[in-house]
DNA sequence: CGCTAGCTTGAAACCGGTCAACTTTTGTGG
DNA sequence: CCACAAAAGTTGACCGGTTTCAAGCTAGCG
């Protein structure tokens, strides 16, 4: 109710563990982005102290509220989170799902408040990151600069993504596809995908009706691309998703 | 062909003119924010060097194409750019419509090279901002930094907006609303409009065929909302209007 | 055991796309 | 200046995919 993405505040043990920067948080996007720049271990400790591990929160517990002032974007550490507005008539429009390592709150920066609500999906932590802190730490480090705006960059262009005129199938199959990589890029099965959200949930991401989600599943089960048991999927014909979802995906 | 944003080039008349740093592009969105941020001249001047005036292009001029190498964004300083990426059937995509003041580029930056296509649609002049040397200042600045961190949020956001299951009169309608506030945002009527698209590129941009965008001006201007002459318009009820765009638009 | 939320399936309505014909405008060359 | 051609825009008829409404199914949980 009060200040977001709060629950659960615990300090990194960061500065007791002087011997090894390497400690740092392992699933965020900015330390492996800082690691590659080749940071020396004092600007990793720099930019570890920023940091906060929050969480665990629990399935439907909210992360920040539309409204909210923003104060923090926040690295996913472990499980799920959905981003979403609801419009006039209280229908839900889903923004993303957020897997670990990616990053949420970056649309929060232009109005200084967050623009959307967070929600768990499952059982959620987070590394939480002061804005205006990285923001001041970013002007003496280019190359953490660099990272702030190549992830804000990027999500301009996923945004557009869902924008176009696409169908139901060409829809579901680049949601599967995008999900797919995410986790394999993660170190996961790209064939074997956990769904952490309901056919509504993604029926109001894919902007479709929930039936249409359904349906959709059943014709991809049917041609042989995949096996559907409940939010369990996998995926039998990777190449011929990928076909469905090319439009899409622009490949 | 070659590099983008190239053509006509020419220097900036600013270090001739010492004595009066609010010469700076008026039009620039980065000028108006920093005289906010309360600038003082040295520091203008030192924007100023890495603004390079280009222009102008002749209506169907490409300003860059896809893959071509990122190296700046621009501010357009007259007329209107087109940007649109083709898909695998060779259909076009509008991403969106640039008036002066509003930058292009920002979606390049995480992969070094536009993503898509720019063109404009009449006579366009632009202001030309490197963007390595414009991230160093950022570096220096923070105001700067903060409005670039900001304009990239923006679009974010923006970009999610089309992307819900809207009909085709939100739609109209939504385009319409926010082009008269960006226009009236610069100075101009709210309520007169000239369009400096065809039909066939907003329903590019709007996700629907050009007949619908023919059939939903018609459906408009039968309800008394607008008046439509060609690619003039008059928006003669602006409540009702807004009111139509509403679900969209989120207010 | 029975409740509830999530999910699936069927039938009908509807919105927008496609195809086609036509009009209007713009631009070009004789 | 006119004639012609090409592009842009409008309108109508039909078709198809998605939504909507409705009914039933399934798994998980008190």
């Amino acid at each position: 109710m009060s200040a977001p993405v709060k629950a659960g505040r615990r300090a990194t043990p960061a500065a007791a563990d002087d011997g090894d920067a390497f400690h740092f948080c392992s699933t965020c996007a900015f330390s492996a982005a800082c690691l590659e720049q080749g940071f020396d271990k004092s600007r990793l400790r720099e930019l570890h102290v920023l940091v906060e591990h929050v969480g665990p929160f629990a399935e439907g517990a909210h992360i920040f509220r539309e409204g909210d002032a923003f104060e923090a974007i926040a690295a996913v550490r472990m499980g799920t989170v959905k981003t979403y507005v609801n419009d006039a008539e209280g229908r839900e429009q889903v923004l993303g799902f957020f897997l670990p390592g990616e990053i949420i709150g970056l649309n929060a920066i232009s109005q200084a408040k967050y623009p959307c609500n967070a929600v768990a999906l499952d059982s959620v932590e987070l590394c939480r990151f002061s804005f205006p802190n990285i923001a001041a730490l970013a002007a003496k480090v280019p190359g953490l600069q660099q990272q702030l705006f190549k992830l804000l960059s990027e999500d301009i262009g996923k945004a557009a993504l869902l924008a176009g005129n696409f169908t139901a199938d060409e829809r579901m199959a680049a949601f599967l596809v995008a999900l797919s990589r995410r986790q394999s890029a993660r170190g996961f099965s790209p064939t074997r995908l956990h769904l952490a959200m309901t056919r509504t949930d993604i029926a109001n991401y894919l902007r479709l009706a929930s039936e249409s989600v359904s349906r959709g599943f059943t014709r991809l089960q049917d041609a042989g691309i995949v096996r559907v048991e409940r939010r369990d999927i996998e995926i039998t014909d990777p190449s011929k998703l990928g076909e469905m979802a090319r439009h899409i995906l622009r490949e």
